[in-house]
RNA sequence: GCCGACUUAGCUCAACUGGUAGAGCACCUGAUUUGUAAUCAGGGGGUUGGGGGUUCAAGUCCCUCAGUCGGCACCA
């Protein structure tokens, strides 16, 4: 009779052998109702399992992050059993769990709409209150593939006939429905209470694009009602965020269909820009890097030379004078290279740090394009270290910590690391391979900032370290990156002369710490919703008048600000003070100064901060030394 | 590029199954000179993304092109 041992140490004892639900309702009625599955001497199973002989097991309730997992997985099947029953035709392809939910991709002739998930969600929903069992079956490999030929469901077989032989096969019976799955899953869907389906989208079968493309239904799934409007509120936050939305609101930037995927920088958002690229310019020229200008539009034997016509000449804008081919860059650094070769170079003149801020084309698929993050014209603050092997440590270390320090300045506190090694398709021989990567993972260590291995994901020339940065709600961006390159200084001839006399080839870190400036500033706003630091704000301050009688004075003080550099403007419309506050806060300006009689007469202002109602009188002189304060960049 | 949805005034959005385009804000004019999140009144403004078609009649139906949005694929 099984002795079954409990994770605080207790032991219980059955007469028979019992399952996980049993197990749980003989401890409590709570646990019995949140129970979803459980852990059989470390593996987990489905509450049905039983236990027959002594063993350590765990309940997993829907609290615990398994459960949660077991839920929304569930729910997939759920929504195929909700699926068939209103549209018997549909193929049922794949219904994986995804970050907060699930999806299921399907194969079926009409198209579904957005009225149809809601009817959808309605039966789930009816089918979820019978509170049905669901049964799991262990079946060969046979029946499997009986069971799914008979039910007319194509995928599932191809997906059966690539499971491998030891491994074994489940179905999972949701009254007439069926669906396979390696589990576990809910015995009962009385644990499907708190879903929504959210959104309809094509889907490749495979994520191939030669493959056929199926419907993929989005849901959000979550232990409780509570759960899910949690998480609901959350998109409406990120929503808010959009900086599509805001950089329409506070008159940024707009897109225009005579140039997709181009941005129309408006005067507000440019001045965020150039703060930003004037700020890692001043960074980056403490660090010793060289800030150089390259062409524009270069022939086509560069780029056929470089490697890059080959594998991207579909996504290089081309243009043609005087029969000559020439291309607008996609990227800067074989421009780089040809300034690196002028002249001859020595071992003394490494490491050798070149800087730009080159505007680059890639003609990106239309369906990739979004708002200022994916463009298909944007400028990186990219530079390109030519350094020995040896120096690659150093270079990388130094690096990290730039990257860090810029990240912290710009208000991002969190950042992750992913470090890529060698792909089984590469050049450079393996004893420089393991010295690079030796490198990128020891100045990884030295950052003290969590890192994730993505193994055999370098590039063919080289491994790398992409940096994440996490923003205000804890969304992840790729943004900085360090990638060693063995392949393209050979291919463009770049050398030095060594200390042995003989020439050599240099390695080259293709590096960016804000990757796209537009993208950065995409982020930037996101981040702040629009609320940015005062140096980073368009407009810094406003200096609003109460009556016209003190016009004069708010144009003297506006005067001296502009003399300061301070981005001010004067509001000395004939409206109340009310409206002007309303109005200036809403466009998110930092500062309100608000000047009436009463301090024309002081030579004081009322000063009003963004997301404050209190005010502060100051003196004119006192206002001006909060200000520059106020609006100092974080490096100064 | 692929699947689907969408595109109406400067902005946000409305217009039942086809029946001569509406609102709020913004803008302009006038009154008001105002003390910290919208003062009142009046006025102008759109051949409904471009092109084509069906119809007595198209914002509404069909075709086509472009763009946008949500995904997929792509991302040097």
């Amino acid at each position: 009779m099984p002795k079954i041992k409990l994770p605080d140490g207790s032991v219980k004892e059955f007469d028979k052998p019992i399952n996980f639900d049993e197990l749980a309702s003989s401890i409590g009625s709570g646990l019995a109702k949140a129970t979803v599955a459980g852990m059989l001497n470390g593996k987990i199973v489905d509450a049905s399992e039983l236990i027959e002989a002594d063993s350590d097991v765990v309940l997993i309730t829907n609290s615990d992050e398994d459960g949660i997992e077991i839920i929304r997985h569930s729910c997939a099947h759920l929504f195929g059993h909700a699926l068939k029953q209103l549209y018997p035709k549909a193929k049922m392809a794949i219904g994986p769990t995804i970050e907060n939910g699930f999806y299921y991709d399907i194969d079926l002739e009409e198209s579904l709409s957005e009225n149809d998930l809601e009817k959808i969600e309605l039966r789930m929903k009816e089918l979820a209150q019978t509170n049905y069992g669901v049964v799991r079956e262990v079946v060969t490999r046979k029946k499997a593939l009986d069971t799914f030929e008979k039910r007319n469901e194509p995928y599932k077989v191809e997906i059966i006939n690539e499971i491998p032989n030891d491994e074994i096969i489940a179905l999972y019976h949701h009254n007439e429905y069926i669906d396979m799955c390696r589990g576990p899953h809910v015995t009962s869907v009385r644990h499907l209470k708190a879903f929504k389906l959210t959104k309809i989208a094509g889907a490749y079968w495979r994520g191939s694009s030669d493959n056929k493309m199926l419907q993929r239904v989005y849901g959000t799934a979550w232990a409780s009602e509570k759960e899910l409007k949690k998480h609901l509120i959350l998109l409406e936050e990120a929503e808010k965020r959009d900086h599509r939305k805001i950089g329409k609101e506070l008159d940024l930037f707009h897109f225009q269909d005579i140039a997709p995927g181009m941005v129309f920088w408006h005067a507000n958002g440019w001045s965020i820009y150039k703060e930003l690229e004037d700020y890692i310019r001043r960074k980056i020229s403490k660090e010793g890097y060289k800030e150089i200008k390259t062409p524009q539009i270069l022939d086509k034997d560069l780029w056929v030379e470089s490697g890059h016509w080959d594998k991207y000449k579909d996504n290089m804008y081309k243009t043609i004078i005087d029969d000559r081919e020439l291309m607008i860059k996609p990227m800067n650094c074989p421009g780089h290279v040809q300034i690196y070769n002028q002249g001859i170079k020595s071992y003394k003149d490494l490491p050798l740090r070149m800087a730009e801020f080159g505007s680059c084309h890639r003609n990106e698929p239309s369906g990739a394009l979004h708002g200022l993050m994916r463009v298909r014209n944007f400028v990186q603050d990219d530079a390109h270290i030519f350094c020995t092997e040896d120096q690659i440590e150093s270079e990388t270390i130094s690096f990290c910590k730039l990257l860090q320090d810029v990240y912290s300045e710009l208000g991002f506190e969190e950042v992750s690391i992913m470090y890529a090694d060698r792909p089984d398709q590469r050049v450079g021989k393996d004893e420089i391979w393991d010295k690079a990567e030796n490198a990128l993972l020891n100045a990884s260590k030295a950052t003290g900032i969590p890192f994730d291995i993505n193994n055999g994901d370098g590039a063919f020339y080289g491994p790398k370290l992409d940096f994440y940065l996490h923003d205000a709600i804890g969304r992840k961006w790729q943004c900085g990156t360090l990638q060693v390159d063995f392949n393209m200084p050979g291919r463009l001839r770049a050398n030095y002369i060594g200390e042995d006399n003989e020439k050599h080839t240099p390695v080259m870190l293709h590096r960016a710490i804000l990757g796209s400036l537009e993208r950065f500033t995409g982020i930037l706003i996101e981040h702040y919703e629009g609320r940015f630091p005062v140096w980073l704000a368009p407009i810094q301050v406003v200096v609003a008048t109460i009556t016209s009688k003190a016009d004069k004075y708010a144009h003297k003080i506006e005067e001296k600000f502009i003399e300061k550099g301070i981005r001010v403007i004067l509001d000395s419309r004939n409206e109340k003070i009310n409206y002007k506050v309303r109005e200036h806060s809403v466009n998110k300006i930092p500062f309100i100064f608000v000047v009436g009689v009463n301090e024309m007469n002081d030579g004081t202002v009322a000063i009003r901060k963004l997301g404050s109602e209190k005010q502060e009188i100051l003196s004119i002189q006192d206002s001006i030394d909060l200000i520059l304060k106020e609006t100092a960049a974080p490096d100064s």
